[in-house]
RNA sequence: GGGUGAGUAGCUCAGUCGGUUAGAGCGCACGGUUCACAUCCGUGAGGUCACGGGUUCGAGUCCCUUCUCGCCCA
């Protein structure tokens, strides 16, 4: 035998970076060339991912890794089933984020966004996002992705941005889009406005203030707040029309405390009699439900802040100073005034900026909407009817509930960074919404009958509009591009379930409104990785694990079959790095199998199945050579094949991975190539050729059944399998196995009998502290089996470690002296170990043999004498009892001899 | 307040037609230079499947109640 060429121990950082660059420069990425080489069917329906695009702020965490591992299973799967399969890879822009990480990377410098001006400042975000962008992308190479590089967008490039002008055009014409001055989150820091999903309520520990509202007739109201800088904003004071003791009060006249300004008491159903005093001061400015109260009853809505949060002219002598200063400033004088009554702790619920912790104030402000409801109809009929499949179901309940409530949209964003809202003004203020300047301009021109000089908007758009669009702006929309007529509507959209609305229900709408298609069939939602500790990982935390560092210590498989086989769709998952090393074992323990069937395979001759010349495998040899162990390990294999392609069909991808890792492990390894070495010994055999043909053929094929979720192992192994690697053929362009024909009920339960015995012999021979080198004598009193165990004493010898010499088997044979006895299978072993085996030991461990048999056969004893049980139960279940209870019976009664025997 | 997920071995998790004595990895105990692998091999201990009720011949699995923790929405 030759020296392996294979090392000792599988490292990943020797072969993963090399294996990557030759599949992407080999372009097996791409759906052409796939169907150049005949592996997918052109006429097959295309299975298509667009990547959920990666935000450009920083480097990628195990949340990205989730994706990027589920995602190239999926991909990687359905290449080889013959599909035409694309990944369109990218990255997002993510205006808000980018702009708030660029801004802090300033800051450090002191250096603001004003000081550089627009044109500068956004000439520094798109150098950060070169940098990042090149990080992610490298990133996302380790993992292992293969997704078609050379289709690669971002949300800003040059075709993405002509899909957004396009959309936002059609919108606006159609009414969809409009400006409007109502209320909005307003973010100080960023001075900007965000959606209602870009805020995140935390309990804050406030206080609540309890004061007096004079009244100009006399007298006064009180009244209570959290927030007493929007008093200088109240323009009414409210009560329940049907409170009793506030009834003579409604009509009256309020005067706001220092600033003196009249405001009417009204009577509004909002108002809680119950809460506080039951006198509510009415903020339409400042608060999304006095806004509503203010609407009812045409209050005036009165704005007292700043863009940056500063108080402005409206709050009279507080002008100009911060919203909490001005909280305790007018506080201290209105106490000095006489008119405070209590303030206590109160822990209440706050609005935050999600990318940047402000408090958030709701504020009055003028900005592009877009409206909903029309477009949130159909998105709610696709789900309904099926066409969009969600996956885990239950999150249908979750969508359905936000598109039913939906609100329209606040699409503005008050940046720099991000696509610069296609509206253009004319000299009055007028709008014109154009795909270009000119395009406005001609509209501009006809409106006006005259050239007249325009200006922009000077806002962006919130980054998710252009998100919204990317299942078909990456593949050219609104050009009509062959990869849009060809790739269009997409397989699977496959992302975390933290962005339902965000993005997933934004995308299902814009697709639909779009293209008239949903952009995808089927929704995949991941959970979320967490921490040791469940929480989620941040950087505030320090509790990040770096998908590279894992990658460097563990290998991108293992981190990927570890994400992957971690949890289930939908559940979040804490990610243990000690479950990342078990699958680097895994990965290694593979590949020493590998090592050792190359090893037996490399100075043989090989048969080779050619049905498909270009992806030639391993033969079977003739049924009539196949042992035992070989015809159970071929329907092992079958069962696992069917079970992993089950699965993953039906979107259990963990338990895929879990079944392959059970079978590679526990039985190929475990027991087919410890019962194969029985066969090997005489190399030039025709037992050993059939052997090793089914050593190759099972590893070869399972091989390509875990290639999905470990690559880049299963490549590494299967470029040093004879007569596989040749013409640079990988296996990630081999062909998904198909039905094998092998299972064999039989042979599963004989070599299951062979497992049982083998077992019980090893557990005797540990309680009995036999040393593992020491061989042992062994008698088979086997009955029936008397002929399997005959034609398997080889496999027996070498898995108990018995000594061939002293075995006997016959259909009945009696019990040597001082022997320990084991029952099972039906059959009976005696293992006469004179010098080991006590009697009254030997006794006492039969004893509990028996009462563990009567504890088995009594339960199943009751079933069948349920009347209700053999009646109702299917036949087959009631059998397999009935035997059960048959092979139960008969080891008793061995174990009942034989310590009838030892007791005499 | 509404919705939703989780609670299974010391820890992290599987268990998707309801049907053997509920599984795995890690950890633990004992024993191992068995011709691929100590990133390993063999054996073992360890569970009232949160609690209470119900449906059923049969429940970790289906239904209801309660408790604990989490998340989403308001």
């Amino acid at each position: 035998m030759t020296e392996p060429t294979m090392p000792k121990a599988y490292d990943p950082s020797q072969v993963e970076e090399t294996l990557y660059e030759w599949w992407e420069q080999s372009g097996f990425f791409r759906p052409e060339q796939q169907i150049a080489s005949g592996l997918a069917d052109p006429a097959r329906r295309p299975f298509v991912i667009a990547m959920p695009p990666p935000n450009v702020t920083g480097a990628l965490h195990l949340g990205h890794a989730i994706t990027s591992s589920v995602e190239d299973m999926l991909i990687r799967y359905h290449r080889m089933i013959g599909d035409p399969t694309l990944w369109v890879p990218g990255t997002d822009h993510a205006g808000i984020a980018t702009q708030n990480v660029v801004e802090r990377q300033l800051e450090k410098q002191g250096v603001t966004r004003h000081d550089l001006g627009r044109e500068r400042f956004v000439e520094e975000v798109w150098s950060w996002k070169a940098e990042y962008h090149t990080r992610i992308s490298a990133q996302q190479r380790r993992m292992g992705i293969s997704c078609d590089w050379t289709r690669e967008r971002f949300t800003l490039d040059e075709g993405l941005s002509e899909a957004v002008l396009e959309a936002f055009v059609r919108l606006y014409e159609e009414g969809l889009i409009y400006k409007g001055n109502y209320l909005v989150n307003w973010c100080p820091r960023c001075q900007s406005a965000i959606s209602d999903l870009e805020v995140d309520y935390t309990e804050v520990n406030g206080r609540f203030y309890t004061f007096r509202y004079p009244l100009k007739e006399g007298g006064f109201l009180e009244v209570s707040t959290t927030r007493p800088e929007t008093i200088l904003g109240d323009t009414a004071v409210a009560v329940h029309p049907d409170d009793p003791r506030y009834q003579e009060f409604v009509g009256k006249t309020a005067l706001v405390p220092i600033l003196n300004r009249a405001i009417p008491v009204i009577a509004d159903a909002y108002v809680d009699p119950e809460f506080g005093t039951g006198a509510l001061k009415v903020t339409p400015g400042h608060d999304p439900n006095d806004y509503e109260i203010g609407k009812r009853h045409d209050l005036t809505m009165l704005n007292i802040l700043n863009n940056d949060g500063t108080l402005n002219a409206s709050a009279g002598p507080y002008a100009g100073l911060d919203r909490f200063d001005a909280r305790k400033r007018l506080w201290a004088d209105m106490q000095e005034a006489g008119l405070v009554v209590a303030d206590k702790e109160h822990a209440h619920q706050v609005g935050h900026c999600q990318r940047c912790g402000t408090i958030v104030e709701p504020l009055l402000s003028e900005q592009w909407w877009m409206k909903m409801e029309p477009l949130a109809q159909p998105a709610l009929a696709s789900v309904a009817n099926g066409a969009i499949q969600i996956v885990p179901q239950r999150f249908e309940r979750v969508y359905n509930h936000w598109l039913e409530n939906i609100r329209d949209w606040c699409i503005s964003r008050q940046l720099w960074w991000g696509h610069r809202i296609p509206v253009w003004y004319g000299p009055d203020g007028a709008a014109f919404a154009g795909r270009s300047e000119s395009e406005a301009r001609i509209k501009a021109t006809d409106h006006y009958g005259r050239e007249v000089s325009l200006i922009q908007d000077a806002d962006v758009l919130d980054t998710w509009f252009s998100s919204g669009l990317w299942p078909f702006s990456t593949l050219g929309w609104p050009e009509k591009t062959d990869d849009l007529a060809t790739y269009y509507p997409t397989a699977v959209l496959e992302t975390g379930y933290d962005i339902i609305f965000f993005w997933v229900a934004r995308m299902i709408m814009m697709g639909l409104k779009f293209t008239g298609k949903a952009p995808f069939n089927v929704v995949y939602l991941h959970g979320l990785v967490r921490d040791e500790q469940g929480r989620k990982m941040s950087k505030s935390l320090a509790n990040v694990l770096d998908p590279l560092d894992l990658i460097a210590e563990y290998g991108a498989d293992a981190l990927r079959f570890s994400l992957l086989t971690g949890g289930t769709p939908g559940n979040d998952m804490k990610l243990s790095t000690s479950r990342v090393e078990a699958n680097r074992n895994f990965a290694n323990k593979i590949w020493n199998a590998a090592r050792f069937v190359v090893m037996k395979l490399q100075d043989s001759e090989l048969a080779f199945d050619q049905r498909d010349p270009d992806r030639p495998t391993y033969a079977l040899p003739d049924n009539a050579m196949l042992s035992l162990a070989d015809r159970w390990i071929l329907s092992r294999y079958e069962s696992v094949r069917r079970d992993v392609s089950r699965l993953i069909e039906t979107w259990q991808l963990g338990e895929a991975g879990r079944q392959l890792y059970e079978f590679l492990w526990n039985e190929y390894c475990d027991w087919y190539i410890e019962a194969s070495k029985v066969r090997l010994g005489d190399a030039d055999s025709a037992t050993a050729r059939a052997t090793r043909q089914v050593l190759a053929y099972v590893l070869e094929h399972s091989l390509r059944l875990l290639h999905p979720f470990m690559p880049f192992v299963t490549e590494a192994i299967w470029q040093n399998l004879p007569g596989m690697a040749g013409n640079a053929r990988s296996i990630m362009v081999t062909r998904w196995p198909e039905e094998s024909g092998q299972y064999d009920a039989s042979a599963e339960d004989h070599f299951g009998r062979l497992q049982e015995l083998i077992r019980g012999i090893r557990n005797v021979r540990s309680e009995y502290d036999v040393p593992a080198a020491r061989r042992i004598a062994a008698h088979f009193s086997a009955g029936e089996h008397t002929q399997l165990i005959e034609d398997n004493l080889p496999v027996m010898v070498m898995l108990a470690r018995l000594e061939p010499a002293t075995v006997q088997v016959a259909a009945e044979l009696a019990a040597p002296g001082k022997a320990a006895t084991l029952a099972a299978a039906s059959m009976t072993v005696y293992l006469p170990l004179a010098d080991l085996v006590d009697l009254a030991a030997e006794r006492k461990r039969i004893q509990s043999e028996i009462d563990n048999v009567d504890k088995q056969a009594q339960r199943i004893e009751g079933m069948l004498g349920n009347a209700g049980f053999t009646q109702k139960a299917p036949v087959e279940v009631v059998e397999r009892e009935r035997s059960r209870l048959v092979e139960l019976q008969a080891r008793r009664s061995q174990l009942e001899e034989r310590l009838a025997e030892l007791t005499e």
